[in-house]
DNA sequence: AATGAATGAGGATTCATTCAT
DNA sequence: GATGAATGAATCCTCATTCAT
């Protein structure tokens, strides 16, 4: 997952990471991940500038990680439909190969921790963009309704993030089965063919 | 939004959720609730038995002040269908009228800083059951498919989560417009018409 | 020496002087000023802004003790002659009664680690204005010669310091009457009529 | 000024100076001093025992270097008052031409971080003794007063000092007519001709 | 000789909590 | 009830020093 760090600086973000995971951040010291991660604390501060820029940079390569996973399902060749599958197939399988990374994300996203900065980066390396150009294609071959393409993506990563909250948090079934009626119901919901249904 | 606590320890809800929701737990101290509230430190104490204590009674109170309004929206006469928009209407007035409240209960529903005990309270006393229980007769009158209701309502509460936060720190529109669509859209992603039509 | 503050603060502050004649500053840690003051270190905090901060105060505390003791030398009646001598008296009776506050503004008034604003607020409240004033003054009666006031202040106070520090540090000897003797000598050494008889 | 070190060694002086002077020792780290100089911290360690062997080395280095410098002015032909002047100008020109060597002595001769052993090894091979006895001499020939000669030179020493500090430090004059005013002022003060003028 | 990564004790400071008033 | 001074463990971070290369 951090394959362009380090073998130290891979076992500071691998350990951080999981620790926020499992005790938030407000319970994650330095002392707890340098005695985690078998690295110092003086070695840590080698490799990183601050708390913070550990967080910040766990946030960076996470972002990319999960980019280009998802940008995989969403370049295949197909239809919009089928890329739109593909693409949301990859959010969840996400999740549960990567359960930690998704979750960081999903709570860190808006979090004052995290630099403007790093978040502006984010959005151009992460697949929100090519995910909100997809959706922008959809409008234009009016296949599904006319709304804010970003509102709309929001929308059901938001669906996908709380089911997967649901089933790790919770005992809410997600099985693949039901992510697939999942992703359909997304699609059913803003699709032009339903609205005249409807 | 803590009508049932007395002066002092409203004053101190009300500060303590305000600096959560601009600065985050981990840099919300005791001694800055004590600036911003106008109540000492020990007299905190007096009505509190920890900060974790003040947290959790935080999320109790405003679980029980929003399930209060949405059960409104769903017990209100009326068809499912009509029930259903005015539940998540009153969800979106939420977001709108008290949004830190609103982002609080997101943010720390999942959080190992709310006792678990305190989760399953609000579980009952809050919206969520009322939710999963409409959706329910919706399954069983063949209104909308067939998945586990809890699964169905924490989808639809993460998109309508996910387009507040859009707009909130992110620059999406949200019109009261944009809202009935978005509704609209989640019944379509799940009704039974819509299935057959696709 | 510090009356203007409360007990605690003239504790810390009390101990940080004499720490850091002993050992220097770089050598005075807080816990050690804790432990030796007999004040808890969140305690110091409560009073203090930063270790900058006692120090700074120190200083300025320092200097202005230190000012009112010379300036009551300066300021008796009597002839230019008669002040100059019981001025630098003062600020010997200083080094002898006080030898911790005289060698501490002696090591920290070129120190970079002292506020400028707090250099200037010395200037002010401190003895050398009054001096440098009553040098000026001995200028105008063509008592002695026609020097910028300022470089003979520093001079003259350059001789005491050096020989309280090698009286202190060293083995020399430093009796009043030496003392007495050192006070002609600096008179001497800039007198008009020396200079004539020279 | 670090002649008989190598290359190594030298550059590490002269940046350990350097950077003690701009900034004191507190603030004055190895990693600093490192990359200041260009030598790697692993490698100044194979140089120098310890951070404090640096800054006892640098003092030793000083004192021999300043104590050659007006040693070269006190023992000139000349007579005893000639020597005098040769002797403090010395010591002034090396305040003009060395201010960080010179300021350096200054601040650290009493200071806890020199070894008492290199500090008397500084007394033997600095100026101190020569000019010692020179004003030992002087009160033979009865040109001088009756002091301890140690102290005279501390005294004399001081009033240099203090007025290149607040020449460096203020914005106080000492161009080269002043320096042999001060000179002469120094002469004036302890002179037994002027004691009789008196 | 030379590098700079690695160590971990110690630094200043914060903060939840207690206690005397 | 109410205050805020007092506590000291825990926080993040630095830094002299060592060690593997």
């Amino acid at each position: 997952m951090f394959d362009k760090y380090n073998k130290v600086q891979q076992a500071v973000l691998e350990t951080t990471l999981r620790i926020i995971i499992q005790r938030e951040l407000q319970a994650t010291s330095m002392a707890l991940i340098a005695k985690e991660s078998g690295v110092s604390t003086g070695n840590i501060y080698h490799y990183f500038q601050s708390k913070e820029d550990i967080v910040n940079e766990l946030y960076k390569g996470i972002v990319t990680f999960n980019g280009e996973y998802v940008i995989q399902g969403l370049n295949q060749k197909g239809t919009i439909r089928e890329r739109f599958n593909w693409g949301w197939e990859k959010v969840i399988e996400l999740s549960k190969k990567y359960p930690e990374g998704f979750l960081f994300i999903e709570q860190y996203s808006f979090s004052p921790y995290i630099y403007e900065e790093v978040k502006k980066e984010a959005y151009s390396g992460g697949w929100c963009g090519p995910m909100n150009k997809l959706y922008a294609e959809a409008i234009d071959q009016q296949l599904i309704i006319d709304m804010q393409p970003e509102l709309m993506v929001q929308m059901h990563y938001g669906s996908i993030v709380y089911m997967v909250k649901g089933h790790i948090h919770g005992n809410i079934e997600f099985t693949e089965e039901i992510a697939r009626n999942a992703i359909q119901a997304c699609w059913n919901g803003i699709s032009r063919d339903i609205q005249i249904a409807n």
